[in-house]
DNA sequence: ACCAATAATGAGAATCATTTCCAAAAGTCC
DNA sequence: GGACTTTTGGAAATGATTCTCATTATTGGT
């Protein structure tokens, strides 16, 4: 399963590369490969274990790039190291299951209702904190259902 | 300023660390008075300012012990370097306002009408992961007032 | 297809927050 | 006080991430 993207992704992605003067080479499109591929966020070395010819180097450059550009997001959840996910612009707006134990990271949904209310209430602290909020953070944090 | 911590606050903590078989040094109560006297989780580098004659090496030590005590939360949001506050148990629940243009973090809270369908929201999604929760962590992102 | 001109690659070296070492200092108990 | 255990602090080590730079790939014009 080398290059497994929906086309339209693809495509999507390609747009954003362009708009920033970036060229979607073929060590990209297999990172991004990797990150669509993967239930979650994933650390550096999960996406070495899922493409292990991409060099160390390249990889962590092109996942900057891709941040700057709007592709990836970059996730810390503990101090440890990093994780890597598409950006919401294109998946869907989601959250994080964090296992304490194993660290492992996993997605999950609130419903449309629910982040109405989060929503909402989030605006208006922001206002009278004289914060201009762009986008919201909420993960849950516990034991996973291997370490169960 | 030197220590300048609620008795209360400090009985409770004296508690945890005997508990915990760790001694209660004048370096860890000075450690303890900068955090609660900062407002919102600070660096290293706050914390060294706060304290300019406690030695680095002690300062992270004692950060690592008494988080595994339970007496201080280490937050990482963003690459850089991480932040401390007293924990939740010694404080109250609450959130934070992270400016994604100068880093810096405040506190917030929503209200308990809100934290209740949060919480039942998420213990419904965390039932069908198979997830077992013990807290969430909910940061709102954008622009501080400074940076307006 | 060929040729500049420009951008991306990859192997290793450098960075820097954080951890670890270990001899000296401080606290504890009798 | 003396024996024992914990903590301290300065310096060295660690390790994820970033930077360097010579080589390679890609683009656009001809
Ligand atoms: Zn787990
Ligand atoms: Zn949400
Ligand atoms: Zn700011
Ligand atoms: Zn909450």
């Amino acid at each position: 399963m080398p290059t497994d993207i929906p086309t339209d992704l693809d495509d999507e992605i390609a747009v954003l590369l362009r708009r920033a003067e970036q060229r979607y080479t073929t060590g990209r499109r297999r990172l991004v490969a990797a990150l669509h591929n993967g239930e979650g966020p994933l650390t550096l070395g999960q996406i070495m274990a899922a493409e292990p010819t991409l060099p160390q180097s390249s990889v962590y450059r092109n996942l900057t790039i891709l941040e700057e550009v709007g592709i990836v997001t970059r996730i810390v959840t503990n101090g440890d190291f990093a994780r890597y996910e598409l950006a919401e612009n294109l998946t869907e707006h989601h959250h994080h299951l964090i296992c304490t134990n194993c660290g492992d990271v996993a997605d999950f949904s609130l419903s449309g209702r629910v982040e109405s209310t989060l929503d909402r209430a989030l605006a208006e602290s922001a206002r009278t904190a004289g914060f201009t909020p762009t986008a919201h953070r909420l993960d849950l944090l516990g034991t996973c259902a291997d370490c169960g």
